[in-house]
DNA sequence: ACCTTGAAGCTAATGCCATTAGCCAAGAGG
DNA sequence: CCTCTTGGCTAATGGCATTAGCTTCAAGGT
C-alpha cells in the first residue's frame, strides 16, 4: 500500500480521541488501526503495543488538565484562583473523559522518569500556597483537595449521582467547603 | 468429570477473592475456572458470562460495604458516627479493593431494579441526618461526602499518594473537614 | 431395582484481539 | 539509476469469551 504517513503522534492522537468518545477501556489497536486506515500490526512501528499506546494517551492527559489548570490559575491568587482551577479541572474531565480515565493509572508507571511538561499536581499546590496553610498541613491539603476534585468527577461521570440536576451547584458547594476550609486551616486564620 | 458442587454463589465468590487478589480488571472466566478446577464454559450454567459475573462481583461489593459502614454506623450519631463510617469506608477498600473497584460500575447497570440489601449511600445519609443540615443541601452534603470519600480512597489506592506515611493522618484531617463544614452547614449554625 | 429426565460439566468450534516474524515496496540520498 | 532505510503489509500464534451440542450423573417416580 502506498504510504500513509503515520507518526507516533498521530496513532497517539487517534487513540485520545477514541478514548474520550467510547471510554479509555474500550481502546483497541484493532479500532485505532480501523480508523487510520491502516493495518492494526503496522501501529507497532509507532507506539509500543497496547500498553504503550495507553501510556502516552495517560501522558497526553496528564499535560492536557495540567495546561488547562495552569491557564485557569494564571493571573489569580487565593480563593479565586482555587475556584477557577476547580472549574478547569472538572471541565476538563467532561471535555476529555478518556484521557482523564487513562491519567488515572499514570501513578502504577510513573517510575520511568516520565517528563512532564505541565504536572497538574504542581498548579494545586501553588494555588494552596495562596492560603497560608501551615508547611507541614499542606501536604494534606493538596491531598484533601485532590480526593474531592477527583472523587466528584469520577462519581459525576460514572453516573454515581442519580439526579443529573443540580450537580453544578453541588460542585460549586463542594468547592467553597475547600475555600471556608482552607481559610480555617491558614497560619493566620 | 464427577460434579464439581457449583453453585452461582461459589463462582462469585471466588471472582470476588480473584479481584481482590489481582485487581477487578484482570478478572477472567478462564482464571476463575482454573481456580474452581472446571472448564470455562462450565461457568455459563451458574453465571452470564464475563459481564454478568463483573455484574455479581459489583453487587457483593455494594452489599459488603454497605453493612460495614451500617455495622459502623449502629450507637452512633453526629461527629462520631460520621468519622465511624469515613473509617469504615476507607477500610472496606483496603480489605476488599477489586470489590470496591467493581462496584464503582454499579450506576451503569443499575437499571435492572437490583435489590440493595445494605445501601451504603442510604448509611451516610442517614449519618448526615444527625447534622442537622436544611433539607434542600441535604442532596450536596451527601454528594460532597461521597466524593470526599471515594476519591481520597481511589487515589490512595492507585498510588496516586507519593510518600505513603502519613496517609492515616491525610484521611482523618479530610474527615475533620467535613464534620467541621457539615457543623457550618447546619441550620442551627 | 429400573427408567426417565433435567441439569452439570465436558469438548469442539468460532471469532476477536494482541503480538511476533518476516516480506515488500516507496521514497530519499548518492 | 542504484541503494538502503523504513513504513506498511500478510501470515501465524496464542489467549480469551462465547455458543453449540454431547454425555453422564443423580434424583424421583413407578
Amino acid at each position: 500500500m502506498s504510504r500513509v504517513g503515520l507518526t507516533p503522534a498521530l496513532v497517539i492522537q487517534e487513540a485520545a480521541r477514541l478514548s474520550d468518545e467510547r471510554g479509555f477501556d474500550s481502546l483497541s489497536l484493532a479500532t485505532v488501526a480501523t480508523r487510520l486506515g491502516v493495518a492494526t500490526p503496522s501501529l507497532y512501528k509507532h507506539v509500543d503495543g497496547l500498553a504503550g499506546l495507553r501510556r502516552e494517551v495517560a501522558l497526553l492527559g496528564v499535560n492536557g488538565i495540567g495546561a488547562c489548570l495552569q491557564q485557569a490559575a494564571v493571573g489569580r491568587s487565593g480563593p479565586d484562583a482555587l475556584r477557577a482551577t476547580a472549574d478547569a479541572y472538572r471541565r476538563y474531565a467532561h471535555a476529555h473523559p478518556g484521557r482523564y480515565a487513562a491519567l488515572q493509572q499514570m501513578p502504577r508507571l510513573a517510575g520511568a522518569g516520565v517528563e512532564l511538561s505541565h504536572d497538574p499536581v504542581a498548579v494545586l499546590a501553588a494555588v494552596l500556597r495562596g492560603f497560608d496553610i501551615p508547611e507541614e498541613r499542606m501536604i494534606h491539603a493538596i491531598r484533601a483537595l485532590r480526593s474531592g476534585l477527583h472523587g466528584f468527577v469520577d462519581l459525576e461521570m460514572r453516573g454515581g449521582f442519580g439526579l443529573p440536576e443540580d450537580v453544578d451547584e453541588s460542585y460549586a458547594l463542594v468547592v467553597e467547603g475547600f475555600v471556608r476550609g482552607f481559610r480555617s486551616w491558614s497560619a493566620s486564620g
